[in-house]
This record gives C-alpha cells, structure tokens and sequence, in this order.
DNA sequence: TTATTTTTAGAACATTAGTGCGGATAGAAT
DNA sequence: ATTCTATCCGCACTAATGTTCTAAAAATAA
C-alpha cells in the first residue's frame, strides 16, 4: 500500500472526524481551513491522489462528494460485532391481486401475535419498517418468485432506479413486485424475468408501497 | 408524534436510500426528482417541517446539510438477537451449461481459502455436506433462479419426489437444477417454473448430484 | 550541478445548490 | 362567501463550492 504523506494522512482524519460530527462529508474548502492549507487547488490535488490511492472515494462536480474507502485494516471498528440476527414480524400472505400488506400504523406495537424470523442483520440493516410475507399462488412468477417464497420487505415510498419494489398502479388499483425505473414522467415497471416484457406508466400512476430487500427460499 | 404526509414521508425513505447508496447527503435537487416534486422551494419547506419535526437534522447554507435524525420514539428498532448460526462455504459460482461445482473429496478441510456464509442452523440443520454457490448467468431462469442468486446445495444422492435437486443427464452431460420425480423406470424433471413443461429420461439415465435446500436472493 | 517530477500557491472562473418571494390551490373553520 | 392556514409552484438570486490555469517552491533524479 502506498505511504500516504503526512499533509494526506491529516487530510483523511480531518475527514473522518468531520463526517463523525456532521454526518455529512466536508466540502475543500472545510478541509483546507481544517488542515491549515493554503489554497483550494493542494486540497483538490491531494484529494484526487488520494483518491488513485484507493482509500477516498469522490464524486466530481458533487459538493461533499466524498466517502471513506472503508475498507483496509482500520476499517473494522465500524463493523457491528456480537450481534448477527434480527427478528421481523411475518405480517401475512399475499397473493395474487391481493391488496397489498402493510403494516397498518407507524405503530408497530400489536404485532405480538405475529410469527417472528430471524435474519442476519446484514441484511435487515437497522430492521426498521422490515417486515417478511409468504407468498401464495403463482402470481409473482414474472418476478422469479413462486408459491410459498418468503419476501423480505421494507417500507418505502421511493426507490432507486432497477431496485424491485411492491408498486401499486393506481388506476388498475392493482399491485405486484417489479423493478422499479423512474423516467421522468413515465415510470418503467420491467419483471425480474428478462424474458418477459416491460410496461411503462405515467409516474404519477405509480406508487412505491416498500421494496424488496431480499427472498428466501425454503425447499429443505 | 406528528404525522408525516405522504410526501414527507417519501422524502425521508429518500434520504435515506441515497445515503446508502452515496454515503452522503443529497441535494435539494436531488430530492426534487428522485420524488417527482416540481419546485425546490417544495422540498425545502418540507425539510423545514422535517425538522420542526425533529426527523431531521438540518444545517442552513450548507450544501447537503442534511442528515437523519435516527433516534428518537418511532425508530422501531428490533431487539437483535443471537440465534446459533453454521457457516457453509462458498463454494464458487455456477453458470450456464457449466459442470456443476461439487466439493472436491469428502474432506472438507482444504476450504479454507472459500469465503464463509452464515445461515440459521434451523436450514442447514447439522451443516455437514452444505455448501453455497453463486448464480451466474440466467441459466436458471426456469428454475425461478436468476443471476446473483445463491442457492444452498446439500450433497445427496437420492431425493424424495417433489424435491429441487441438482441432476446430471448422462447422456447429455449436462447438469440443472430441477424437480425431481421418480416414476419407476423414468424420471421426470419438471422446471419449477410451472408455466414451462417438464421432460422425463430413462432413470438411469439421471443422477442426483444434490439437493436443494434453499434459495436466498439479496436486493436491498 | 542541472533536469525532472511532485507539491504548493494564488486567484479567477464555472457550477452546484440553498434561499426568498409573489402567487396559486385546497381545505377547514367562521 | 370569506378568511385562514398549510402546501405547492416557478423563478430568479446569490452564496456555497468544485475546477482550472499559471507560476513558484520543494523534492527527487541524473
């Protein structure tokens, strides 16, 4: 690994420290009134050289562009350690046509009587607004999913674009798992199947009701 | 606790998406077209009342100022738990028409340069002869199994009726994931994908590599 | 030493991105 | 209907912030 100068080494742990307080990266101009540097352009220089060097990553023309490379041997005091699983509530089955489930309130509290998986926080990340259902009857076959499947859904009124989601279009009132592509006024709903084909709608036609974090597949 | 409008709502899961995905805040712009609003001022005065509201932090004239305020009453957050969890190699990835991966000998001591996986004893039960692999390709796209995917493979040579397995046709020498039905002297091999047909082979003709316990798919 | 590469300076420049303001809507309350 | 309040809309304005260029200083190589 390549020796980081002295000036790149308080660069990062300015970075660090301020990402720490603020939650949000440092713009150059923090960074040079931070580390004592006397013009904008040795901050950007030292910035992209860190940047080749692998341990920033940065975005041009993006104010605060700026993330950590978090990998590395000091990377692991961010990693959460002792936990490994995260109980989400199976809310209930959908099927084919089936108005979608979702937890009623933002309160969460009555679901004492809900069955509870355990699921390795990795994927669950936080577990708030997570929930599973099983799924009944052939209805998501164009979205690789079958009867009996297990999908593990997260609350969410927007997505990125190619992440599959629960959507409802409005006007059919109807709802199914797609992927998601906002185009501007037109919303792109393509099934994980690429043999099948996309539908695009007005975007305004489109709802966003939670995305899908992952599936599981019990066949034991 | 204040009630979030569909809007505010949208915005916050926005947020909080880009985040993820940038490690750093997004614009007021940004915001504006990832949840299809017309106006920035429509966006500030929603992060305004996010604030009010103490969802969000925010800083005034700073560019990507923002960030979540990820405590507080409704962060619903499951309790983690520790659940008893085995580790199965990764084994290596499975393509199209490739031969399929097996564990070399019965000794499973030289895994040690394969990466680990960790799944929820009550799948993987006593953990011996399991082992995962990666999906490459839509080769399995019949078998609801897409690229990326990572199924879960216990060694087996015999599979009861109605079991996925991994079968080798000997005549073609070509290896699939199928369900498996044995018919006295034939055995049919239907796609899990029911809207495809199934094919049967003289029985002795097919072989059973290994069975399929589960099939896990990450998005998120 | 001289030549060459790396780093620093300073400052103007170009975009990005937050703010403010007049006005439009839409309900709810009077 | 009238008033009030909460939102929404468009647009212009400007502060915030990344980029670039030239030259000088410092470090390194020849």
């Amino acid at each position: 690994m390549v020796k980081l100068s002295e000036r790149q080494q308080m660069i990062m742990s300015f970075i660090e420290n301020f990402i720490e307080e603020n939650d949000y990266p440092p713009t150059i101009r923090d960074i040079q009134n931070g580390c004592d540097i006397s013009s904008t352009s040795v901050v950007a220089y030292n910035l992209d050289k860190l940047k080749e060097g692998g341990q920033l990553n940065r975005h041009s023309e993006v104010s605060r562009g700026l993330s950590l490379a978090s990998v590395g041997p000091n990377s692991n005091k961010f990693k959460p350690t002792e936990i490994d699983s995260v109980a989400v509530p199976l809310l209930g089955t959908i099927a084919a046509g089936s108005p979608f489930p979702m937890p009623e309130n933002d309160t969460w509290s009555d679901l004492s009587g809900s069955e509870l998986i355990d699921l390795p926080q990795a994927i669950v990340g936080p577990g708030d607004n997570v929930y599973a259902l099983k799924v009944r009857g052939e209805s998501m076959i164009d979205a690789l999913i079958s009867d009996g499947d297990l999908v593990i859904m997260e609350q969410a009124s927007s997505v990125r674009n190619g992440q599959m989601a629960a959507v409802r279009i409005k006007s059919d009132n109807t709802t199914t798992l797609k992927n998601f592509y906002s185009e501007g006024p037109r919303t792109r709903l393509e099934p994980a199947n690429s043999q099948m084909d996309a539908m695009t709608f007005p975007s305004n036609d489109v709802e966003v009701l939670s995305k899908v974090l992952a599936v599981w597949r019990y066949l034991g």
